[in-house]
DNA sequence: CCTTGACATGTTACGATATAACATATGATA
DNA sequence: TATCATATGTTATATCGTAACATGTCAAGG
């Protein structure tokens, strides 16, 4: 049923509540776990939730000097870095750029669709693809312990104008 | 049968015999298609074969030098975007390196297991892994035109040393 | 033969991404 | 309220990557 909700990025949808939904989520969680979720972090991820994109850290951090908070990379990394290590957004390596998680808690193992036409990034139902990732893993004798699939191509928008 | 190769780099083998044969056939398909395996690139090639890892530019703009090629970054990321561009190389982004393809030529869906004891990369046989990919995709109206699946974990041997 | 054009190599200069190390502040708890 | 862990801020530097232009090489056509 979450996964009914993969995809939204590339679909029309009520953003407002897919965004505060996810922070909502990303509230409570960071409560159960008893981390910190300071004013820059909690600003980091709502504005990692503005957009389906992924914001490389520079460009966060602008967005942080702009609104009074420290002026150096760190910054931006500190509180990326924490979002990343609790579950609450994704480094996306092909993009050098990190995304919200859109599944916040949830036990899922994420595949990234970016549309080179937009720059929107979905957060795939990955779940079969990490099986088979293991299995061929396995079929080596190799354990996984992180993950990143990530897929560069055109979303249905995009598709249609040819670009 | 090709896969019967995949993962070698996890196992004892005859390295030379096994570096030997990707680069006839890396030069063969040069040839085949008409683009030049020049001196460096075929050396760039040479040193990426050398071992199962994954090298970084840098790194290899330091063997080029001391080899007596030019000594700017341009000078390595050209051979190995070349090397790229041709099938005869990957990047390898979690480690923003670069890694020889054990398969030049073949039409294949490489997916990268990283060892964190040995720094080991293998080419691990993932067309199911990308079937399901691009299943997944599908799902969501999403064209891939490119994809990285790369894991990070232990190699059979780094697993006994429990490292 | 020599010219010309495509490709390859080399350089300077810079841009973009990321982290180490240390100083200061804040907040929960003993 | 002293203390310790955590968080924020800073300086400085490391690492990765590319734009732009000058020079060299080589094959094909005049």
């Amino acid at each position: 049923m979450a996964d009914s909700l993969d995809g939204q990025a590339f679909v029309e949808h009520d953003h407002a509540h897919c965004a505060g939904g996810v922070m909502a989520r990303a509230e409570s969680l960071a409560a159960e776990r008893g981390v910190r979720l300071t004013p820059v972090r909690r600003r980091v991820l709502e504005i990692l939730l503005e957009s389906h994109r992924a914001i490389g850290a520079y460009d966060m951090l602008q967005r942080l000097v702009a609104e009074g908070y420290g002026h150096q990379p760190p910054v931006a990394y500190r509180a990326l870095d924490f979002l990343v290590e609790n579950g609450l957004a994704h480094r996306v390596r092909r993009l050098n750029a990190f995304t919200a998680c859109m599944h916040p808690g949830e036990v899922h193992a994420p595949a990234f669709l970016i549309c080179r036409g937009c720059d929107t990034v979905a957060e795939a139902p990955a779940d079969s693809v990490r099986a088979a990732l293991d299995a061929a893993a396995a079929s080596l004798g190799f354990v996984i312990e992180r993950s990143n699939i990530e897929a560069l191509g055109l979303c249905p928008a995009c598709q249609g104008m040819q670009e």
